[in-house]
DNA sequence: CTGAAAGCGCTTACAG
DNA sequence: CTGAAAGCGCTTACAG
């Protein structure tokens, strides 16, 4: 026998009631399809606006068994820097939590050495034709050119770990690099004495003009920060900046050793990407007195010295959930409807021996 | 004319099926409902594995026109502190976010002066009979007593802020005291010279003993942390403790102010609650060179001190994000059936002067 | 341009 | 102890 009948009183029935259609009809206004006349379009969008209709999403869900795929294009985890691994991590956690809602999460992970194997992945994300893609573009010009044909395609992206001033992306989740710099500005007054210099490094593989454009970027948007910190606080320091185009350790340690040879009294070196380690392990291998060592991101390699007290402080901008919330920012967008905010800056966290282990690789944010 | 027709193959029509049973009879199975043979409900359980059967949670909710309700059971925002508007704000944008799932939450804030609001407040819960409950566990005793109600009403308990030896709380999210504790003793080692001694300070109202337990229980584990940190390091320092029973201003400046004068060299002052923004004013009236000032949480008035410098560090363990993260917890428990990790220490973040604005009330997690 | 009807995978009263 | 059937609020092919 049936159960007792209770019909809602505002869902697409009833609006359908109230305009004296069918409710395909209705159903066709809601999703701007074609084939229903301009008068009974107008009709019914007014009886939505005053019922203040909301859909259901489980009855839409399920009556639709179209599955909603998400795509991830950012670089794989390779040899010069395990950094992807944590936004993956990210990723895999809201993956567990949008499963049961039907939605599927592809990855796609390219060599950030190589170029073609960005628009290899590009190209077979476009053919897939996922809901929303998330990205890191590395690649200025060539993430441009996806993120266009994206647009055509009626894919939603969203940026993580740096921007793009791209049209119609859906929104950015990452760090703030100016602010980032000021707070190391903070922490390199507080921690080495007034008259000492600071040694601000870059140390990054030149793979051409596009991706050193992107480096330089951040490197001068830190940099200014720190800058900007003594300035505004009155308390001046000399700053030297030093780009390395190698990653290689020796590399490193060629350029590095005659600078210090030259400035005595650097009171702190910091380094504007992951690879403080490098400049640590120097240090360490030469058994020469260190400075006050600075760096950013949460890398093993970097937790080993932090550790050992080689690192002083670690900077990161919270890489996880970055791949964490860029796939639910999609899921809110494009399964719930919900408004998201364009820039979304991560709050900069800093890491020292003794908080590092909530930070760790492998650890998860929810659950 | 109907669509193609294209049945699931591992819904309850296909465990029905196998079984040849009734859907009906495998919905029982599904939830332990009585009224099935031992041996049909053995057959069905054993389809059901092999299946591997996932119940869609859209057909579900939509079937069961259940609305799924959660409460929140913490103190109201209060003169002594604006703390709890952190935890607030966390559950609203959980709201936000779960609103689309058809689950509502409720909001019983307490005043934390007084018992028997938190009583009322846990009476009106149970009346109510929400399927999960995020709380903070100020009173021992009655908290004690509300979560073996919960459980015996089949009502999850989540846990903030503290955690308390309950039996079946579903989980615990928040900060690990001894940690921050290190945390601070290794800021403080960093910002002050060698021989300067640390004044750790608690601040907070006397009402009773249950209630200054639970507050003497979180100086304790965060004086030791500071301890501990000293001890490893060996770094010795004179490490004295003080312990204000009241909140108002005057009566701290009437103990500190021996201490200052009988003490010379304090080289930091450490509260280990949310007032340091009180010692802070104290110092500031009085116009006499303050020592480095570090405290907990990122309160209005913690903040005004920071801005201006006279607060150095503030430490916090993300008061929002457990508002956030527990409702979620619920939601990923109750909704989705995700088995949940009954410990959740959050990480504790460092705030300073150039960083403050990214863990500001007001600001959302997602969107 | 519009509508009638089947169906998505469950749950819910019944009847037996 | 078990089953037949209606219905949740949508979407999806059709037919006209």
């Amino acid at each position: 026998m049936p159960r007792k009948d209770k019909t809602a009183l505002n869902g697409i029935k009833e609006i359908a009631r109230q305009a004296r259609v069918s409710i395909a009809t209705v159903d066709r206004v809601i999703h701007n399809r074609t084939g229903v006349s301009e008068k009974t379009k107008e009709k019914i969008k007014a009886i939505i606006g005053a019922l203040n209709y909301q859909p259901n999403i489980f009855a839409r869900q399920l009556a639709s068994r179209k599955k909603i795929e998400f795509a991830v294009l950012i670089p794989q985890v390779s040899a010069a820097t395990s950094y992807w691994k944590a936004p993956i991590e990210g990723v895999l956690q809201a993956e567990k939590e949008l499963m049961p809602l039907g939605i599927s999460i592809s990855r796609y992970l390219y060599d950030q050495q190589h170029k073609e194997s960005f628009n290899q992945a590009a190209k077979k994300i476009l053919k897939k034709k996922p809901a929303g893609v998330l990205l890191a573009p590395l690649f200025v010009k060539d993430t441009t050119a996806f993120v266009k044909a994206c647009v055509a395609a009626k894919i939603q992206c969203v940026f993580i770990d740096a921007d793009l001033p791209a049209e119609n992306r859906l929104c950015y989740i990452g760090g703030d690099l100016y602010q980032s710099g000021m707070l190391a500005g903070h922490l390199i007054k507080y921690s080495t004495p007034d008259k000492t210099k600071v040694l601000v490094l870059n140390i990054s593989d030149d793979l051409g003009e596009q991706n050193s454009q992107n480096l330089q970027h951040r490197l001068l948007q830190k940099e200014a920060g720190i800058r900007a910190y003594f300035e505004k606080y009155k308390s001046p320091r000399q700053i030297i900046t030093l780009v390395v185009p190698k990653t290689e350790a020796l590399a490193v340690e060629k350029q590095l050793l005659p600078i210090l040879a030259e400035h005595k009294n650097i009171g702190c070196i910091c380094v504007t990407n992951s690879r403080i380690s490098t400049v640590a392990g120097i240090f360490e291998k030469r058994k020469i007195p260190k400075p006050m060592l600075l760096g950013y991101d949460v890398t093993e390699a970097n937790i080993d010295y932090l550790k050992k007290g080689t690192i002083d402080f670690l900077l990161c901008d919270k890489p996880q959930e970055q791949g964490y919330r860029g796939m639910m920012v999609l899921y809110q967008r494009l399964v719930l409807g919900l408004p998201i905010e364009s820039i979304q800056f991560m709050p900069i966290d800093i890491i020292t021996r003794e908080n590092y282990m909530y930070y760790q690789e492998g650890r998860t944010l929810l659950q």
